[in-house]
DNA sequence: ATGGCCGTCAAACATCCGTTTGAATCGGAC
DNA sequence: GTCCGATTCAAACGGATGTTTGACGGCCAT
């Protein structure tokens, strides 16, 4: 039980940060990136509890004590790789798309759709991102609340502002689910993908659905939804004047 | 490398069937239908890798060798309680939910959503089985072939159906992108429980969506949405006919 | 040059988990 | 009663995995 490293305690192991040089740079910027790289590859092909440690180092080129040094062990690594898919996805896929706040508001619905698709479904750079913050909604881990917090709930709020322009007569939990029914429509297509393919599969022309038909197609679901719903109020509003006058 | 039990090769392992007494009952009904139940639970919890043989035997109440000895290993314990679940899932929650063939599409699509959401949400008896299907379309293991095939073809074949009969005009990949839409919208309470729930603890009121809510608000959300869709149509051709005349 | 860290490494450790084993137990057939 | 197959059991095996260890080498300030 001799502890030669330099931390008294087991509770606070190495982490190796602040070495005193660089200020604002951690710490082996090399082997800490590649392995936040390399740990998001596999945690997002075999999830946290396949994915392991051996792996991992092997794929960023690493020891197999790197982990344990440079995180404390693997579930702050994976803490930490998640919060580094997270602050790379608030980043790079704005809710608004680059809108104006006074854009017209079924434009504002298109852009948000299309972000969130994007986010999940589009294989640019790091492409285990959009997988790995999907699995923690489907089996939380104690990390989840980050993600609600910093992610989650601001989307979920604009998104519903702009179910608010679109059918002012909604309100409350019904308005809360419209939101809902939009993002479950882009999130489908993201958790069930491995299902909707083995669907196409025996299909000629190959699986259909890419990022511009399905936003496209959710979008026109959705804002005739809306239109819809406001329709449906107005006759209703109508129907009751009538009756009471 | 004695083998003393009944069979001759690793390959065809006890497994216990047809005892030669009783026909058509499998075999030590007690233990084998306590341990799929047990492992039921325990591989929804968990799922299939961080559950443990050791926890489903203890929550059953048998050893640790029964599962090997009833069924060959771990991996056909969870297809044969895969299978369990859904036998009693398309029995229990048919998609036409009692009507008709010739009843109204409006109802035979909110009879489907209400089954869909029921098959999912309802806590009836076995509470795991909704549990443990969404996880296999997550993440898929071989055993997802036999829930496409038997489960998810024939009632997306259904849903296809009324789609078509309340949107006529939307053919092809849009109208199957119609019912994913339907689809996705019930999915999502199931596949982001834990996260909408959390969206929603600091309401006094609880969380405010149950079957009822669901079942009513998705139908009349997709109402609208083919309604609008038609309508759109209409106009469309309208304005073809005019332009072209 | 020297000493003290920091990062890396191979090897081992400790634990957990699926599976196997061989004996013990039970129940019915003869 | 005896035998035989089915079932259960405690114990152990073998492998995988997260983690720890102690040494080695490079780098910089002294």
């Amino acid at each position: 039980m001799t502890r030669t490293r330099t931390q008294p305690k087991p509770a606070s192991p190495p982490i190796a940060r602040k070495t005193g040089k660089s200020p604002d740079v951690e710490s082996s910027p090399d082997t800490r990136a590649r392995l936040i790289d390399a740990a998001g590859e596999e945690f997002a092909e075999h999830g946290f509890a396949k994915a392991t440690v051996r792996d991992i180092c092997a794929r960023a080129g690493a020891n197999i004590a790197a982990v344990n040094y440079h995180f404390r062990d693997k579930e702050t690594l994976y803490l930490e790789t998640l919060r580094h898919a997270h602050r790379y996805s608030i980043e790079h896929y704005p809710h608004h798309g680059g809108l104006k706040p006074d854009a017209p508001a079924k434009d504002k619905l298109r852009a948000f759709v299309r972000a969130f698709l994007a986010k999940m479904l589009d294989c640019k750079r790091p492409k285990w991102h959009g997988r790995l913050i999907s699995r923690e909604m489907t089996e939380p881990t104690p990390a989840l609340t980050l993600l609600i917090e910093e992610g989650v709930r601001p989307q979920f709020g604009a998104l519903c502002a702009i179910v608010r322009e679109l059918a002012p007569s909604v309100k409350g939990d019904e308005m809360e689910a419209c939101a809902a029914s939009v993002i479950g429509q882009a999130l489908h297509y993201h958790h069930c993908n491995s299902m909707i393919k083995r669907l196409y599969t025996e299909r000629k022309d190959g699986f259909p659905f890419d990022l511009e038909f399905l936003t496209d197609h959710i979008t026109r679901f959705s804002l005739a939804a809306f239109d819809g719903l406001e329709r449906g109020a107005r006759e209703k509003n109508k129907n009751r004047r009538t009756n009471n006058s």
